[in-house]
DNA sequence: TCGCGAATGTAATAGCATATAACTTAAAAT
DNA sequence: ATTTTAAGTTATATGCTATTACATTCGCGA
């Protein structure tokens, strides 16, 4: 009797998506352990298919990983978009920051596995991983409802950036316990975002009375 | 002949320190690959003894990585602390922050190692690797110069710390290329060092306010 | 529609790492 | 001095990655 893991209908000696399904169940298992949780073996036995099977898909093990971490990084974006999309009261890069916690402690393993590895800076440019990391970030600077000046807009988008990544981090590792479990990591989150949209305001301000100057 | 590596006097029975040239070793190795790149039988053969020996002093490879840890979050504290130290006009805190990101970003792998796996977070309360970080953290409180009012400072030092961690963690991701690479890391970590001594200021202000007003 | 090449999967196997068991040596304790 | 214990060794089981050689299916052109 066939798992019901296994995703190979019976009988037939193609799986069909194999690909594809080993990404869906690699991010399944990273949920829980990270990328350490990725096996390829244990992968192939869900599947249903024999060992070397996922070889004829990726190089290496390695390869697996970045094609997973790539689709992490689409389904970050969609959720942070799907996030901004709602209709709220707070502001967007409010809504944002929000979803970036709840996805970083949620689905803390995949989480993990997109900024586990050097994986991302190793990632050529053109790259689906690189072009995955770099839609994220222009969510970010999306979020920021700021004109574009300079490099301002990007500064502030990849201080944020930052600043929620290292909040993440930082609550995974259980740096929230003890005199420090005063801060919750929501009101952080929110200093942050309040400190962004001032500093923006300020620079914006401040380009344009340049610009006016200058004029 | 032994290969300069060993450690292990020739012709003794007993290597004499091997736990700890274990950590040592494990940290050389994570010095370049991460966690990843430790591997028991590798440090074994580089130390000359055999594969099992390291299984005498650590439980598993898990355990020998929390040892390792903990020694390397002993070592970013030493190089805080004396970054701190050295006579400067800068303040403590800027001197802190940048010492973090040249720690972070000159020894990536062993501070990835330190921030990797779960490793903290299941740090047992007392553990070796729990006095370590609490020390670190500890550091970083030390680094703000300004008194205890209610738990203003460890918030101010969660907040610091979380950011300094996250420019490093995004800074080894490549994600300071690009658009991005017009601000440098330096300035990012110097306007987080600002933005944590202005609302310091504020909330010891505000906190002073208020106790005259309840006096 | 037949057949052939490319894509995809399988079986067998090499190689490496973790970890355990049973045994040995040296050091410490009584 | 003897015995116990800490620390190291050899041999081995198990599990994962990866490769090689072989088998099956799919799809496309003749």
């Amino acid at each position: 009797m066939r798992s019901h893991l296994a995703r190979k209908p019976q009988n037939t000696y193609h799986h069909g998506d194999l690909r594809d399904a080993l990404i869906k169940a690699a991010l399944r298992e990273a949920e829980q352990g990270g990328a350490e949780a990725i096996s390829i073996k244990a992968l192939a036995k869900q599947l249903g298919v024999s060992q070397p099977a996922p070889y004829r898909h990726f190089a290496d093990r390695e390869a697996l990983l970045t094609a997973a971490t790539a689709e992490a990084f689409r389904q970050f974006s969609a959720m942070l978009r799907e996030a901004m999309a709602r209709p709220s009261k707070q502001s967007r890069l409010s809504l944002l920051a929000q979803a970036t916690l709840d996805f970083g402690l949620r689905r803390n393993g995949v989480y993990r596995l997109m900024f586990a590895s050097r994986t991302v800076s190793c990632a050529a440019k053109g790259s689906e991983l690189h072009e995955a990391t770099r839609e994220t970030f222009a969510l970010v600077i999306e979020a920021l409802e700021a004109p574009a000046v300079g490099y301002l807009r990007e500064r502030q988008a990849l201080k944020i950036w930052a600043a929620l990544h290292g909040v993440v981090m930082l609550a995974e590792q259980g740096l929230f316990t003890g005199e420090a479990a005063h801060a919750t990591r929501e009101e952080l989150v929110e200093d942050f975002v309040n400190e962004t949209k001032a500093a923006l305001a300020v620079a914006i301000k401040d380009a344009r009375r340049q610009k006016k100057a200058g004029a």
